[in-house]
DNA sequence: CAGACTATTGAAGATGATTATCAATAAGCA
DNA sequence: TGCTTATTGATAATCATCTTCAATAGTCTG
């Protein structure tokens, strides 16, 4: 959960024997610009990427994107069935967790110290390296209680 | 997140319009009886209840499992790439949440009812029904930070 | 308790997100 | 500058999960 630049992201890159390339920046970079409270699914950087004029390939934003997740840089989010979405792993105070609502997917971002908290102590002790930590509340919003088909 | 018995469970059915069927019934068992801290894939489910004689279609136990969950049943754990993982959804204080290595997979529980408030009050406060609420937190476990290929 | 209504099941096939393959390209390093 | 090999893009493959549909069986009503 740090700040990344493209020379930080070039150097824990060749620390590891991994190159940077300017797809793996430009990817990047969309996350960084990205308002809060946006994620991205692989098909979504897909698109933006070919509208900014980037056409960079589905595989290497699978490769990419999972990539950078490994590495703590992006979180990997199951907002929606079917399919992940991204966003920038990013440290206190900005670091969140997501209130989802099983039946339409809605979500509410909200933020809470005391879970990045337990995170990192739980982590610690048992002697693993931190990525990343999210509460996922399960739940149904208020609309979709009112509709009772199905489930 | 109730304890559940063949008769409440048929209760919660008929009172939305289903049924109880002895695939249900079965499947529920099957979550009531497993030792604490294992999960079963879909996969796990089918080849357990053909070995105890209960050949259910894959195609049940896909279906029953998503509905399980949607009705806070069971939980949804994303405990592996790839493949969903259930548990029984239990209420306190057995609920518990999740450290994941994302490298090997290696899972360890751990207890936390500050967590589980922080769920509740936030949910409540959105006007959300609550089904589940865990924390995941991805991290590299000691023997595979050793290992250094690849990522 | 029988009959009607319709949710559920099982088998087979379809779907679609994600991965693997492989030749061509291009970072990083000496 | 040249060498080594990680990375890319196009294509095909994978495989967990969902759909379809005819047959079956819960549940409710009289």
């Amino acid at each position: 959960m740090a700040i990344y630049t493209a020379d930080s992201l070039k150097a824990e890159l060749n620390d590891r024997g991994w190159r940077l390339t300017p797809q793996r920046e430009t990817i990047l970079h969309i996350f960084q610009n990205l308002p809060e409270g946006n994620h991205l699914s692989a098909e979504d950087l897909h698109t933006r990427l070919h509208e900014q004029g980037d056409p960079i390939s589905l595989s290497t934003i699978y490769r990419t994107v999972k990539l950078m997740a490994r590495m703590g840089i992006l979180r990997e989010l199951e907002l929606a069935e079917g399919h992940k979405h991204y966003e920038l792993n990013q440290p206190y105070p900005y670091h969140h967790h997501h209130l989802i609502c099983v039946k339409c997917s809605k979500t509410i971002e909200f933020k809470s110290d005391s879970i990045l908290k337990v995170g990192s102590k739980t982590a610690q002790k048992e002697g693993y390296h931190l990525l990343d930590c999210q509460l996922s509340i399960h739940a149904i919003c208020p609309q979709c209680q009112r509709s009772l088909f199905p489930v």
